[in-house]
RNA sequence: GGAGAGUUGGCAGAGUGGUCGAAUGCGGCAGUCUUGAAAACUGUUUUACUUAACGGUAACGGGGGUUCGAAUCCCUCACUCUCCGCCA
């Protein structure tokens, strides 16, 4: 959610901005300041009348302790239609903001100025490329035939257990996404981040404060008699570890990372390319998340993404940087670099990263605050990412280092698996 | 699931209708003293909105009500804790 002072003293830039995600928000712009000053006006004189209530009710009891009781309830009269206008205004003051808030909700971050224009993934901006990619041997599959072949992951028993994208995994390919998860875990560890634990369903307050309500409400799942949320990645709890907090500027920087299953609809987005691990229901992810003083979020965004092409160094996997254009950025997002490995069966780039910087977007939201000396608490910036999300990993792993005696184990997952090779 | 008790400032904890935004203690910050530190002493210590400023308004779990006036009374919702039951 945009600060409406920022709104207030730089609509035109915002809304210029805005113009790289193919939005035009000059109407509803405009509108929030008009409503803005109406609510300040409406404020200013319901505080007078308030004002004056007050201390007419201080005199009355003044008056009443000194037993004049007769003035007290002449003084009494006179409150009367000072409660009810006051009352009045402040149902007007309510609707403004519910009026102010409805804009607000829908308007989303302002791009950062390196975002490219654009409408669609195809338009992102691949700024880095790295590794080789494999030349398969002729009898080469994608990774869905694989998990059969070597009985790694059973998708009809997850259809029988629960429905369609809830695999169960198995055998090597049980031990292959927790060796992966744990791999993740302690890399993230090296670099500095604390390890957490979230819970993985969330209330709608923490939904709001990372902004998933109300835009995506469709995209989670909701357990209606209790009110509660699904998790769709880690950063809803760990970002929410931090909503209402007030923090000092040294405590900078925040280094959170959590493994947690997420759950996610998509209704409505299945085609022909969600084949196998492409796209599910149910997958597991360890997310990183950093708060960050506003003066340093980008150098964070840097540190982040380099930390994720790391680990891709690392399992051997060729993969490529991908700056979102305008038309793919997220709603919440001010920036962010989606990571894409090169998986080589089904040929494709398979984004299993996205690393964004929210600025004070969810901040705001959040009243995550920082004080820096004796100045007033200013929001401070959230970042997150993913280090990595398994799925497409576990795809491009099984695609890209087949042979025909088997799938090689990349070198440094050999101590989190037991074993070097799956045939 | 049954019964009961609670929710007040960073924490602990007073306050049951009228200078209560809120005693007191702890913690934090600043100062005095000291070569330095500790101790002691003194002062200070919430946030949002609004105003050029002085100031004003709001907030004692959320929402609503009674009243000239609510932290305090009433209704309602949420949450927490204790005991019992059940249970990984």
């Amino acid at each position: 959610m945009l600060e409406l002072t920022r709104i207030r003293e730089s609509k035109d830039q915002i809304a210029e901005a805005l113009k790289v995600r193919n939005i035009d928000a000059d109407a509803d712009l405009a509108k929030v300041i008009a409503l803005d000053e109406e609510r300040r006006a409406t404020q200013h004189q319901m505080d007078t009348e308030l004002q004056e209530l007050n201390s007419l009710s201080k005199e009355i009891g003044e008056l009443f302790k000194s037993g004049k009781a007769a003035d007290a309830s002449e003084l009494k009269d006179k409150t009367a239609a000072l409660k009810e206008n006051s009352g009045k205004l402040k149902t007007k003051l309510q609707e403004i903001e519910d009026a102010i808030n409805e804009i607000l909700y829908r308007i989303p971050n302002v791009p950062n100025p390196l975002v490219p224009k654009g409408n669609s993934d195809q338009d992102n901006e691949i700024v880095a490329e790295h590794g080789l990619k494999p030349t398969l041997y002729s009898g080469a599959v994608p990774h869905w035939e694989l998990i059969k072949d070597y009985n790694l992951i059973d998708f009809e028993l997850g259809v029988k257990i629960t429905g369609a994208g809830f695999p169960v995994y198995r055998g090597k390919g049980a031990r292959l996404q927790r060796a992966l998860i744990n791999f993740f875990l302690d890399e993230a560890i090296k670099a500095g981040y604390e390890e957490v634990i979230p819970p993985h369903l969330v209330n709608a307050d923490s939904g709001f404060g990372t902004g998933q309500l109300p835009d995506k409400e469709g995209q989670m799942y909701h357990c209606t008699e209790d009110n509660l949320y699904l998790i769709p990645t880690a950063e809803v709890p760990i970002t929410n570890i931090y909503r209402n907090v007030v923090l000092k500027d040294t405590d900078f920087p925040i280094k959170n990372v959590g493994y947690t299953p997420c759950f996610r609809r998509e209704a409505g987005s299945w085609g022909s390319h969600v084949r196998g691990l492409n796209r599910l229901h149910q997958f597991d992810k360890v997310e990183i998340v950093q708060l960050s003083h506003p003066d340093k979020s980008y150098d964070t965004l840097t540190e982040m993404v380099n930390h994720v092409k790391g680990l891709l160094d690392k399992l051997e996997l060729p993969y490529r940087v991908a700056r979102l254009c305008g038309g793919d950025l997220g709603f919440t997002s001010a920036l962010t670099y989606d990571m894409e490995v090169f998986s080589a069966a089904q040929e494709r780039w398979l984004e299993v990263s996205s690393i964004s910087n929210f600025e004070t977007f969810q901040a705001n939201r959040l009243k995550l605050r920082f004080k820096e000396g004796s100045d007033k608490p200013k929001l401070a910036h959230t970042l997150n990412g993913s280090a990595l999300a398994l799925p497409r990993i576990m795809a491009a792993i099984l695609e890209n280092n087949q042979t025909e005696n088997g799938i090689n184990i990349p070198k440094v997952l050999v101590p989190y698996t037991g074993f070097d090779k799956i045939n």
